[in-house]
DNA sequence: TTCACACTGC
DNA sequence: ATTAGCAGTGTGAA
């Protein structure tokens, strides 16, 4: 037997799963043998002590699936629990480090790497958890991040951006080391010298509207022509294999940041310098600063010999990917202030605008050396994303084309560029299906669509005159907005047809439910930045959200129909469950009556209409034209009236939303991380959260034992990585006694059932009467209508609360655990079908036969 | 101006 | 592991 090992947090060893978890610092002892039926978990000490709850639950969760899984029978529920699994971290899989030995320190250090696959656990409790998380971000791609533990992963790409944000090998290997648990492993040391000494060595480079793979390497340059893609894309003329002497802006030792300053920063710069030099103390908050704020450019910089070759613009993309995979990424600088070919803008912040910390260290990164570098910039919505693009421009100071989803946001970007910059109306032109303006003078900023510049069919004149003249020009700086749609097969195009010195991403989500995310590493750049939404939140720059899923059991009518009806016609029966209609009567009923603004979001745009009109809230779906959407958001963001408002899919997009403090979610797009995130976002910007304690509230209706739950889990994914935790309520405190509570009795419910049905037969009708509600908002309910709380508690009591839910979103599990007897159940049930129901299988089936005869005849 | 239509993305 | 409905933009004809 090992050692008694001591218990610093309290942890007896009986809580341990397995004996092979108690790997000491001094001894191992490979002939432990496991002595039950768990899977093998091994991990390092200092790891275990925080992961043996969620290690043992994670057990016990694969044993009872194990057991209990009836061969062949309800399938559903296991390949729930095999889905759930899978998106719990790969961390806790059968890997055994126990190997690994713990320094003697170890438990002032935070963090701990796997040597197998470069995954990096961070304490987040840690006392220099706040540092190292700066340093992790730099260096790693932050892969989860809630409460306690977070976790991080090295990748080629996350190396690539440290380097190109100015760190340097040793440095990384050093802090790592410091911070680490474990001597950072060689595997790993080898992975980190390999990828970041590649780096930088070649350039790409635009001149004279021409592209250049650049390095003052020949024979770097030499090993990439011998890749065919890149021989390929390679533009033959006589300068060829010359030494290119760089004619329009010098490659002289680049100019440090000192003399840069980034506006708005209040010249702030001074205390960046003086953090970096100062180097007195060494704490570890100095050795951060001093490594990750350092602006030396150690890229080899002999510019007697830069060689070159011109490359094909049609066939960027492609070099660069390759160049990507032959582990020599290109690096994509602009020096925008020797540039003497590019003429100038005269833009600036307002003296009045400020820029806050955090985005000034997103700026930091882009310009740490003085130059522009290409990359992308994550910020939450409501974070203030759009003001970082505009400092950039206003650093830049060149041509500007700024490109976004939507023709609203394009206007929303020109009203924000006037708003907190000296430009003038003159030199920011908009570019859309409406309007095809250009700037005066020889500089200025366009701004336009994706679809508009992607499009290459079916051009209008007007636009292809507009096209010609984007694509004539060289430009400073490209700001992608959205710019996690660019790797879309259309609009990935505009990368390559707009010519760019620079190129900067702006996003809130960066996630894809396809796997071209990774795409924007080669096509824009690295991941410069990525702000910590709970760190934003608890600084108060964005709301605090309480985050909740409301399970809303099916009534035995509605459920009985779901099984037997197939994909479509389920959904609608999901979303239309009564009791999910009571749930969001009673939260609206609630939080009107505390004063907050509520958006209802529905994907389905049948619900949304149904749950509008019989609640008496306005609604906005696609349909509802252009003045009518605002007339509507104008009353419910002055109106004391207009307090709820249902949106379908048009409140993700292209829809300036007010503030509103409460959403919920009654019925949404399969797994899409990114709309959940986006949705959220809409309550961040709540004004209210300087409030001392305020929160605003998200809440996603799910329909029990129906798919709708795995859609749920899947969805929140994302948030849960940003350190959100959902809280499950089961069930709503008061609901039953709420006066006028809609289909309350068995007979409303089947009516609704029964037109559910038929409005899946024929679909024709739908949204016949969208324009309905307008203009009668003399009759729109509200919530003194609802009649008093009657002094209800709110269901706050019910919320599930623990350490275990809040480590890592562990808590979707608990429900699997409890519903699946009665989800059998119900489908057993073999009580005859409401007759109402009979009947109309039967008209159905004579309606068919009706419709083939008359159809032959 | 408004509509249908094509195309595209999520 | 995957869906198909909802949304957007832009164009040209009525």
């Amino acid at each position: 037997m090992p050692p008694k090992r001591p218990t610093p947090d309290g942890i007896s060893d009986a809580s341990f799963p397995s004996k092979r978890l108690r790997a000491t610092e001094d001894e191992y002892d490979p002939n432990v043998e496991d002595d039950d039926d768990l899977p093998p978990i091994s991990l390092p000490r200092g790891a275990t002590i925080n992961f043996s709850a969620l290690t043992r639950r994670l057990a016990e969760e694969r044993r009872s699936s194990q057991r209990d899984d009836d061969p062949g029978g309800s399938s559903s529920m296991s390949t729930h629990r095999r889905q759930q699994e899978n998106l719990i971290s790969h961390i806790f899989s059968d890997q055994d480090f126990s190997w690994l030995h713990l320094k003697a320190d170890h438990a002032s250090r935070p963090l701990w790497i796997s040597p197998e696959d470069g995954h990096i656990i961070l304490e987040a409790f840690s006392p220099i958890a706040e540092q190292a998380q700066d340093f992790l971000t730099a260096i790693s791609e932050p892969v989860s991040r809630p409460a306690f533990i977070h976790e991080y992963k090295l990748t080629a790409y996350s190396l690539y951006a440290a380097v190109s944000v100015g760190l340097q090998t040793e440095d990384i290997i050093e802090v790592l080391n410091r911070l680490s648990k474990v001597p950072v492993p060689d595997s790993i040391v080898t992975f980190i010298r390999e990828r970041t000494l590649s780096y930088g060595k070649v350039k790409l480079v635009l001149k004279h509207n021409k592209y250049f793979v650049e390095s003052t390497h020949p024979e770097t340059l030499q090993a990439l022509l011998k890749d065919t893609v890149i021989r390929e894309a390679r533009v033959h003329t006589q300068v060829t294999d010359n030494s290119i002497k760089a004619s329009t802006f010098t490659t002289t030792k680049a100019p440090v940041k000192g003399n840069l300053t980034i506006p708005g920063t209040s010249g702030d710069k001074k205390k960046d310098e003086a953090n970096g030099k100062q180097n007195g103390k060494a704490t570890d908050a100095d050795l951060f600063t001093s490594v990750v704020g350092v602006d030396a450019d150690d890229v080899d910089e002999d510019d007697d010999n830069v060689h070159a070759f011109e490359i094909d613009d049609t066939k960027i993309d492609d070099v660069k990917k390759r160049c990507n995979e032959l582990e020599y990424p290109m690096l994509e600088e602009y020096d925008f202030r020797n540039d003497t070919v590019n003429p100038n803008l005269e833009i600036d912040l307002k003296p009045s605008t400020v820029i806050r910390p955090y985005q000034e260290t997103s700026l930091s990164k882009m310009f740490g050396n003085g130059r522009a570098r290409s990359g992308i910039i994550v910020l939450p919505c409501g974070a203030g994303k759009t003001l970082v693009g505009i400092t950039a421009a206003c650093t830049i100071k060149k041509s500007c084309l700024v490109l976004c989803t939507s023709s609203v946001s394009v206007y929303q970007w020109r009203q924000q560029f006037i708003q907190w910059s000296n430009i003038t109306d003159k030199q920011i032109a908009v570019f859309t299906a409406e309007s095809k303006e250009k700037f005066a003078g020889e500089s200025g900023i366009v701004v336009s669509t994706y679809s508009m510049v992607a499009n290459t069919s079916n051009r209008s004149h007007e636009s292809k005159k507009m096209m010609d003249f984007l694509q004539s020009q060289e430009w400073g700086f490209i700001l992608l907005d959205e710019v996690h749609v660019v790797p879309a097969a259309m609009f990935r195009r505009v990368v390559t047809t707009i010519k760019a010195h620079s190129k900067l991403g702006l996003t809130a989500t960066l996630v894809r439910e396809d796997d071209k995310i990774s795409d924007l590493n080669y096509m824009i750049g690295p991941k410069l930045y990525e702000a910590n939404w709970m760190d934003l939140a608890a600084k108060g720059h964005i709301a605090n959200v309480q985050c909740a899923e409301v399970w809303c059991p099916m009534t035995p009518e509605f459920y009985r129909e779901y099984l037997r009806e197939h994909s479509r016609k389920r959904m609608l029966l999901y979303c239309m469950n009564p009791r999910k209609f009571q749930a969001c009567q009673f939260l609206i009923n609630y939080h009107e009556s505390r004063g907050d603004k509520i958006i209802v979001f529905s994907d389905n745009v049948y619900a949304l209409e149904a749950y509008a009109k019989k609640l008496n809230k306005l609604y906005i779906c696609g349909m509802t034209g252009q003045v009518e959407r605002m007339r509507i958001l104008q009353h419910f963001q002055h109106s004391p009236q207009v307090n709820t408002i249902f949106l379908s899919k048009v409140g993700d997009t292209s829809i300036d939303l007010p503030e509103a403090t409460c959403l919920i979610q009654i019925s949404s797009h399969f797994g899409s991380r990114r709309q959940e995130a986006q949705r959220l976002g809409r309550i961040l910007r709540a004004k209210r959260r300087n409030d001392e304690g305020f929160n605003a509230f998200f809440y996603s209706l799910v329909s029990k034992d129906t798919q709708e739950m795995f859609y749920s889990t899947k969805r929140q994914q994302f948030l849960i990585d940003q350190g959100y935790a959902f809280k499950v309520i089961t069930h709503l405190d008061g609901m039953e006694d709420l006066p006028e509570l809609v289909y309350k009795s068995r007979d409303e419910q089947i009516s609704l059932l029964s037109s559910v049905l038929l409005q899946n037969e024929s679909a024709a009708d739908l949204g016949s009467d969208v324009k309905a509600g307008e203009g009668d908002l003399a009759g729109t309910v509200t919530s003194k209508d609802f009649g008093p709380m009657g002094g209800k508690k709110f269901p706050g009591a019910q919320r599930s609360v623990g350490s275990l839910s809040a480590l890592s979103g562990g808590q979707h599990m608990s429900y699997v655990e409890q519903n699946k007897s009665a989800n059998k159940k119900l489908a057993r049930d073999t009580a005859p079908r409401h007759k109402l129901f009979t009947k109309r299988d039967k008209d159905a089936a004579t309606a068919r036969k009706e419709a083939r005869t008359t159809g032959r005849a």
